[in-house]
RNA sequence: GGUCCCAUCGUCUAGCGGCUCAGGAUACUGGCCUCUCACGCCAGAGACACGGGUUCAAAUCCCGUUGGGACUACCA
């Protein structure tokens, strides 16, 4: 059995969107499970559309989700002779045409088709003229005026196309440069790409290029569909249907596996299993269990995805993905081993890192500063005494761990008569700032003895 | 309009002829837990688009209807 060799192709015509990703990571996890080759190619022959930052920014969000290739990334625009040489080859054997016609012609004949209620394809005016090269003049396919063309789908099941459907698609513009279509072929026939998985938007275009690989004289690679990726209002997925660029959810505070979980997730299935670690998906994935129907993309469920992984994750490897975020704020962290211990706190409480950052912030601050509110509420004359008296103990306390400060706190319970909660809040208001943090006893540990006492001191201060 | 694809809870899905008056996840509702917020746990509501076949038996196979989507460019 060959090796599989699979590839990604974006045009550079706007960011890496949620769909494309999901081609990516479709074909990623197919060369990885098989222990074949992935190959990246930018296809950015429509030279008015095409950016050099976009470029970059695909390749910077391909890193990100942890897509990596064995070959490419290769760049249509710099092939333009190796599809010379192909189309040569095309016109050589008769399988292409020069033809003349105007785009005005065109563009009439087929408005008058379409009131006729006819098919809108092109009529073969200059298909057996045997035209010379002229300026200007395109080159067409001709293509097979009987019969059908089968498209054997690992994913759909046998399709077939009536070839009286199909038309003598254009294969080389006016001005030199390939069409899509040709360009495709070439490139994954001399990239020696044997299985090409993709969206269902390109299941019509596929029988124009088994022609052309026929045409071309070589193997017809195997096709693989998957459906797509609508917004809620069942339509494609576009910007008003809110985020839809990688790079915005990286902004937001996702983590690229849950983004890349989701996103398999959304049209494959392994059994009830919800959540996979990267190295499970590439153990797992397989063709046979992409559904068929189109998915819907659902923002909550990939932030609640979002949430597990961030549940799941060591501290560690959290801590590298949380600190531009937490720079966000000003924030630059000199201790990593107290990043963690502050990180174990908040992992079950944050759905996104920006949660977590948010979150984090009175772990890093040098002095608190109260919620209005918070303070009002609970920074009292009458919690005064209560303070005073857990400054006091806190001074001889001998390990500053979770375990001996919860008998403090029991002790005080003991002594002032009062519930857990009417003293927790105030001291939580006392360092944290706010009445919603982690278990009062974790943030204590974390935040070690010198930073309590200070803090404790500090809202004393603020009630005298 | 034509061609092609698709159709299980709101959403993602399990199901590949009997084990299913359909299971999981998410979202929603109620409860428990509780130092706040979460986590967790328990419970509830919620789907086989419709109509014909085939079969002893259909969510599962076939046909049609309806609905949705894609393509129909000198875009990719």
């Amino acid at each position: 059995m060959k090796k599989v060799r699979t590839r990604f192709p974006p045009s550079p015509t706007g960011h890496l969107h949620i769909g494309g990703a999901r081609t990516a990571i479709f074909n990623w996890l197919l060369a990885r499970h098989e222990k074949g080759e992935f190959v990246l190619r930018f296809e950015d022959t429509d030279r008015v559309r095409s950016r050099q930052d976009f470029v970059d920014s695909i390749l910077q969000s391909l890193e990100w989700l942890g897509i990596d290739w064995d070959d490419g990334p290769y760049f249509q625009s710099e092939r333009y002779s190796i599809y010379e040489e192909y189309l040569q080859k095309l016109l050589d054997t008769g399988h292409a045409y020069y033809c003349t016609c105007s785009q005005e012609t065109l563009n009439a004949k087929r408005k008058a088709a379409m009131e006729r209620g006819e098919k809108p394809k092109y009529d073969g005016t200059c298909r057996d003229k045997g035209l010379p090269k002229t300026e200007g003049a395109v080159v067409r396919f001709r293509s097979p005026l009987t019969g059908i063309t089968v498209v054997n789908d690992v994913i759909k099941g046998m399709v077939s196309f009536d070839n009286r459907e199909l038309d003598d698609l254009i294969i080389q513009r006016s001005d030199g440069s390939p069409t899509y279509n040709f360009a495709v072929v070439v490139d994954d026939i001399t990239m020696k790409i044997n299985t090409i998985i993709r969206g269902d938007d390109h299941l019509n275009n596929t029988p124009r290029q088994i022609l052309l690989y026929k045409a071309l004289g070589y193997p017809v690679p195997v096709f693989g569909h998957v459906p797509m990726v609508l917004g809620s209002d069942r339509k494609r997925l576009s910007k008003r249907h809110g985020a839809t660029s990688i790079a915005a959810y990286k902004e937001a505070g996702y983590l690229p596996q849950a983004l890349v979980n989701y996103l398999v997730r959304l049209g494959w299935s392994h059994g009830d299993q919800e959540f996979f670690t990267i190295e499970e998906l590439v153990e797992k994935f397989s063709l046979e269990n992409i559904g068929h129907s189109a998915g819907i993309f659902n923002p909550e469920k990939l932030l609640a995805l979002n949430k597990e992984h961030i549940m799941a994750s060591d501290p560690q490897t959290l801590a590298p993905y949380l600190k531009p975020f937490l720079a966000q704020y000003r924030i630059k962290v000199t201790d990593d081993a107290y990043l963690c211990r502050a990180i174990s706190t908040l992992q079950t409480r944050s759905k996104t890192l920006l949660d977590m950052a948010k979150g984090s912030l009175f772990y890093f601050v040098d002095h608190i500063t109260y919620e209005e509110k918070a303070a009002r509420k609970f920074l009292q004359p009458d919690i005064l005494a209560t303070l005073e008296l857990l400054l006091q103990k806190l001074g001889t306390l001998p390990d500053f761990t979770e375990e001996s400060l919860k008998n403090v706190f029991t002790d005080m319970m003991e002594e002032t008569g009062l519930k857990l909660g009417s003293i927790a809040q105030p001291v939580r208001v006392a360092l944290t700032g706010g009445t919603v943090s982690p278990g009062i006893f974790e943030i204590m540990e974390v935040l070690g003895k010198k930073r309590v006492t200070s803090r404790l001191k500090a809202a004393i201060d603020y009630i005298r």
